[in-house]
DNA sequence: CGTGAGTTTGACCAGTTGGTCAAATCGAAG
DNA sequence: CTTCGATTTGACCAACTGGTCAAACTCACG
């Protein structure tokens, strides 16, 4: 077993193609319908072998959703206090969208998770996710209160971003179905960008 | 076997115990991560007594999904094009909200097989949802050629409106995490209502 | 080289799962 | 209350799945 030392070259590579092959899997059949076979012949290991690196495939999975909530929640971290609210905001939309377009299956691993309950995850919801909203809100409710954005319910305006921007990976399939051969991205930053500018823009 | 003859008054009940405890378990789990016993028991059968109502799993969940597309598309289909259009909008925005709150595991069924590529579902997308989606999309943008809502992306605006209403039925327990005691479904009405109706009144 | 830690694998196991089947039981019409 | 189709079930099976293990192989390093 990998010890507790600096990890071999081999033991990074393989640790990562677990890791990728892992995300493939999971978020394409959720944590129960993905198979350590599948995993393992996706990372194009054997499945003793991909044992010998991860304990279990519920391991896996864990390591998967901590690595990955990070970079799942860095767009919201930048809103910027300091900076325009219309702007920032929009950025968000923007950044959001475009992490939709270039990384769909980290949106569908949560989104798996998330919509059987998110039993593996509801301890990082309720502390990491709902501190940084928390503070979030306080940023948002600010900016409403000076008249800079319109009034809204802040929480509600963040359900908004996150649930327009990730359909555009989650519901992909269906997107694309009804939209043939034009590529949704190519019309959605403009269709949020006016969504958000006319929504938040204050009463003149 | 039940034949092909007027269904018996223990095939009707059964039959509908199987289709709402599989509603319940599949909404849950997905498909593969349900398993027929959970179904059976959640019924109140046997495995081999549910198996003498349906052959398999697989018929049991195509049953469901047919069966419930229908009630989906409802809100959609009400959409009339001889009403006022910001009325006609908000009303369908509303009626989908509803149904969040109503059916929430109709949602989260779709949403689930929808996230994993809608292996089962993309027969009904394709045609049913399809055909429906381009006649109402010709009726969005005679309202806008008549200058009675805004100019926008008529599937980009339908897609907004299934993803912000369904987002409180399939991200259920991370909006309820990070809302606390306040009921989602208290203040999610008037946001949306002021949302679509900023967005899409007008320019004066 | 040689050697020991690091890596890989075939064989295997126990538990789960979807599905079958013959036999037993039930229920409604005569 | 009999009878026959409808219903229910216990026992069973084959395939699959997560995980183990001892033996074999590979590789970096002295």
């Amino acid at each position: 077993m990998a010890q507790d030392r600096a990890p071999t070259r081999i033991q990074k590579k393989n640790r990562a193609a677990i890791l990728e092959a892992a995300l493939e899997v999971f978020s394409q059949h959720g944590f129960r319908g993905a198979t350590v076979d599948q995993i393992a012949t996706a990372a194009g290991l054997s499945k003793p072998n991909l044992l010998y690196y991860f304990p279990s495939k519920e391991a896996i999975f864990k390591e998967l959703l901590s690595g990955l909530l990070d970079t799942w929640l860095a767009p919201l971290h930048a809103l910027d206090p300091q900076g325009d609210p219309m702007e920032e905001i929009l950025g968000y939309v923007g950044r959001k969208l475009q992490m939709s377009r270039d990384y769909p299956r980290e949106s569908r691993l949560f989104a798996n998770e998330i919509v059987q309950g998110a039993p593996r995850m509801i301890d990082s919801l309720s502390t990491d996710l709902k501190n940084l909203v928390d503070e979030k809100v306080q940023v948002l409710e600010g900016w409403m209160a000076e008249g800079r954005i319109a009034q809204t319910h802040p929480r509600h305006l963040l359900f908004s971003i996150w649930s327009l921007t990730q359909h555009y990976a989650d519901f992909d399939v269906q997107v694309r179905t009804l939209m043939g051969d034009e590529d949704p991205f190519t019309a959605a930053p403009a269709f949020l960008d006016t969504l958000y500018r006319r929504m938040l823009t204050p009463e003149r």
